[in-house]
DNA sequence: TTTAGCACTCTTTAAGTTTAATTGCTAAAA
DNA sequence: TTTTAGCAATTAAACTTAAAGAGTGCTAAA
């Protein structure tokens, strides 16, 4: 995939990637030289750094002021020569026993989660709601709350519940809402709400005339499901007030972006479902590799979670001079708490 | 409440006051005398001016700089000044059309609402959702999901629905559910959430003992729903990116305040909790007003919206140089539009 | 192959200067 | 008595200039 760099050339890549990350500072041969990992004399490093400049891994936006690494740049770094720098034990008790403390009832787990992983990562963190189409389908049950209020309730295999209200006509006899349901969670339960939206006209076509509106808000409400992830997708998002004390933020223009990104929900849930959506392990995107213009000067690193048959997304955004390996860690730990603990 | 002020005074306050909110620049005494309002030289003016600033009405940060109004200033313009400037017939379209258009189904109303307000009083628009502790117990149904869950569904008069997800212990039998939420039923019908709270012990204490559990769950689903309207309260804010645009953010230290302010919930939870709660009209709270830190230089106009038996409230928060008499106009005309379409 | 030396570039910072706005005061005018 | 013109004083903001600092690229020597 990459040119074959020299030993050399990688320990310097891999000196500037990590000052940078960590300073926010254009680096110079000067100061690499006189880090002591590097024995050699600036005038040396100056020409790899020119050699990797050429390779399109550095670049510098004048000619006084030090090198800084390209998406490419970070790329490589990525791949090829980051340290599994796991979180240190401090941290990881952190993170630990705030997602201990969090009473993790239903739901506000998510909006938790969120909050604690902007506030120990210092990066915008999104945590999604399971993604309910992938699940299992269990059971429906339809409870009149008045004469002309009807709660439809899905539930899948995990557990994990929809409910949503619609206005009828006039109050539905229960032995008939009884009877339908039934025949319902006879024929569909355990097939997936994906399998039961592609396929329920072979599968439920049949029913009689009067059943009829319920069968319709029951397939309404999965495509509200679906919709809504496609669309509307419930996400909790933390770190907007953390983020802002890192250095790019120092500048007017550059804060609009983020916040303009967590103010409208709309480009998120684009990400978010841009997303690899099933495959565990890590994802990370960084800079121009998102395909979106507002989000060139930021890296993406998620991963997603388990509950039962349904998966859900978290992902970490922030400027591209991201610690990757610290953020990758603290992820694959959250995923596997959570994934745990439901 | 004042010193009266002469009509001179008052004529030139208000001139002061509306400048400024309308330039965001301090308004000095020449300014105002070509302005052509006012027939009188400069001079004459900063007179009236220094009176003015004698009686804490204005001030001014240094000696050449113009005048700004005093937190009192607002005070009395809002109070005594202020023109019934209504929105003007183009803004009342938009907001009509708009609220129009946005599908109001249940919940993401409020979610619209605070986006559309974001959008056009380019301002912070907070919306809560209705405090349904004030609401008319209509009825409970408990519905069993698995052997192990249980889903309370608490519906209160005006059609407004809480659900709750509990764990059980093992399937509870359905006639009994059945019984015990007749009776529940029977007697707390018609009672406020507030007043089933308060009186729950005289009024089902007698229960049999193998009821127990699900009368537990139903005051535990009650306190969630107070205690969630103390602490976690679900509310919408919109108008962050909005009010970026707005001249007192040009700089990056005062954007952090407002971000801050966005970003802890729990901040904003505290300002909606102490607004005025059930009176009808709007409220203004101006800088010091609020007594936070946090707000010093913020103002707050609040209104409630009505549902039926319960209200909810929505908010503008932006710099004390708002468009008083705009902001009333839009939260009225918008409060009017919710407590009508639903 | 590595390094020392040096001219050159460009940013950042500081200091100084000018400009423009506004006040407060005094004395004259209405 | 009220209003106004005139003017010195004050200060922020904008602009200018100068100096300092950091880093590069190139050349020639080690």
């Amino acid at each position: 995939m990459f040119v074959d760099l020299s030993n050399r050339e990688k320990t310097i890549l891999r000196c500037i990637v990590e000052d940078y990350i960590r300073t926010a500072n254009p680096v110079g041969s000067r100061y690499i030289s006189q880090k002591g990992d590097i024995n050699l004399s600036p005038a040396t490093i100056r020409n790899v750094m020119s050699d990797l400049e050429e390779l399109n891994f550095l670049t510098h936006n004048h000619t006084s002021g030090g090198r800084v690494p390209t998406d490419k740049g970070y790329r490589y770094f990525v791949n090829e020569l980051m340290d599994d720098d796991l979180l240190i034990p401090s941290e990881k008790e952190i993170l630990q026993s705030q997602l201990d403390d969090a009473d993790l009832a239903n739901d506000e787990v998510f909006k938790e989660v969120s909050k604690i992983l902007g506030r120990l990562s210092k990066e915008i963190s999104i945590v999604s709601q399971p993604y309910l189409s992938q699940g299992i389908f269990e059971k429906l049950e339809l409870v009149n709350l008045s004469s002309s209020k009807l709660l439809v309730v899905v539930s899948i295999q995990s557990g994990l519940v929809r409910t949503l209200l619609f206005d009828v006509e006039s109050e539905l006899n229960r032995s008939k809402l009884d009877r339908v349901t039934g025949i319902l969670n006879q024929r569909l339960g355990g097939l997936s709400l994906t399998e039961i939206r592609r396929s329920f006209h072979e599968r439920i076509g049949d029913l009689q005339h009067d059943s009829k509106e319920i069968v319709k808000m029951f397939i309404d409400s999965i495509d509200k499901i679906f919709q809504d992830e496609k669309e509307g997708m419930t996400l909790y998002i933390g770190g907007t007030t953390e983020i802002l004390s890192q250095p790019e933020f120092d500048d007017t223009s550059s804060y609009r972006n983020i916040i303009e990104l967590t103010g409208e929900k709309g480009i998120v849930v684009h990400v978010m479902n841009k997303l690899p959506a099933g495959e565990s392990g890590i994802s990370v995107s960084i800079g121009s590799e998102n395909n979106d213009e507002k989000l060139l000067d930021y890296s993406i690193v998620s991963t997603s979670y388990t509950i039962g048959d349904v998966k859900g997304k978290i992902a970490l955004i922030g400027p591209k001079r991201m610690n990757y390996s610290k953020m990758i860690s603290m992820l694959n730990f959250t995923s596997r708490i959570i994934t745990e603990k439901l």
